[in-house]
DNA sequence: CTAGTTGCAAATCATTTGCACTTGC
DNA sequence: GCAAGTGCAAATGATTTGCAACTAG
């Protein structure tokens, strides 16, 4: 059994050539932040016959069992990634959709006290940068 | 001519009827952090006769000119509220809805720090956290 | 076997657009 | 008066859902 397989089965979802395939694409160096559409073309050039649907379907039913993340850009566009194993936040390029992570102790700690003061139970956080990339400006 | 008049004729927009009311319900201090389909609504309940397409193109165009931001929460959904004269983040009850808001100076620091180092020419941000209020919690 | 999963097409939701009609200046 | 603005309905794009067929355990 691969690690993608064994994490299926930790979630409690049944191990299915989708949802191998999908994970495959996502656990590829080369796609980090991929919307469903893109997981979708790729899966057509790879001659799989998995619907657009079932990539949403898959897609929500990892983010529910903390496999993936979700990531709602400017624009509309939604990218998923692989839950990463420490957390970092986002650089987006509005020219040509590069990404960048990156992550800041500072920032992390800040957000912290800001919650703490103002009464909430922090559960989660979206930070996004919004510019032109090196090759865009 | 009043302040919002005022600031329509600014921005090279004509004064009607619907950009008026659209934007004194944005000006409204009880209703900071509105959708479109909450303005909507509210106009319905005044018996004003303007549809949700204006709404749409309304706020579009007061985005453009800078006169309102346009925030993406979780969940896919988006709100606006009138430009800030000083730039703040916000953090979202994920139970209520309830919106408040704050600034650090030295997130914005750090965050101008990163995009330099990626190389990014940083024309943007959103930042949101999310958690249970103290009402929520 | 059989509950969970999938593909497809149709449905939904938020937002945008085409177009004939109206209004601000 | 006339360009800019609007209402409505139809179009769009992203995502979801109903349902009959399929497959993993």
């Amino acid at each position: 059994m691969t690690a993608e397989t064994q994490g299926l089965k930790e979630v409690g979802l049944k191990i299915t050539l989708p949802r191998v395939k999908i994970l495959n694409i996502l656990a590829a160096e080369s796609v980090r932040h991929v919307s469903a559409e893109d997981i979708y073309k790729i899966l057509l050039e790879k001659n799989e016959d998995i619907g657009l649907a079932t990539v949403y379907r898959v897609l929500t039913q990892f983010e529910n069992a903390g496999l993936v993340s979700r990531h709602h850009f400017e624009g509309g566009h939604s990218v998923f990634e692989l839950s990463p194993e420490h957390h970092h936040d986002h650089i987006v390029c509005i020219k040509c959709g590069h990404v960048e992570e990156f992550a800041d102790p500072d920032i992390e700690a800040r957000q912290k006290d800001i919650a703490k003061r103002l009464g909430f139970e922090l559960t989660d956080h979206d930070l996004n940068l919004y510019g032109f990339c090196a090759d865009c400006r």
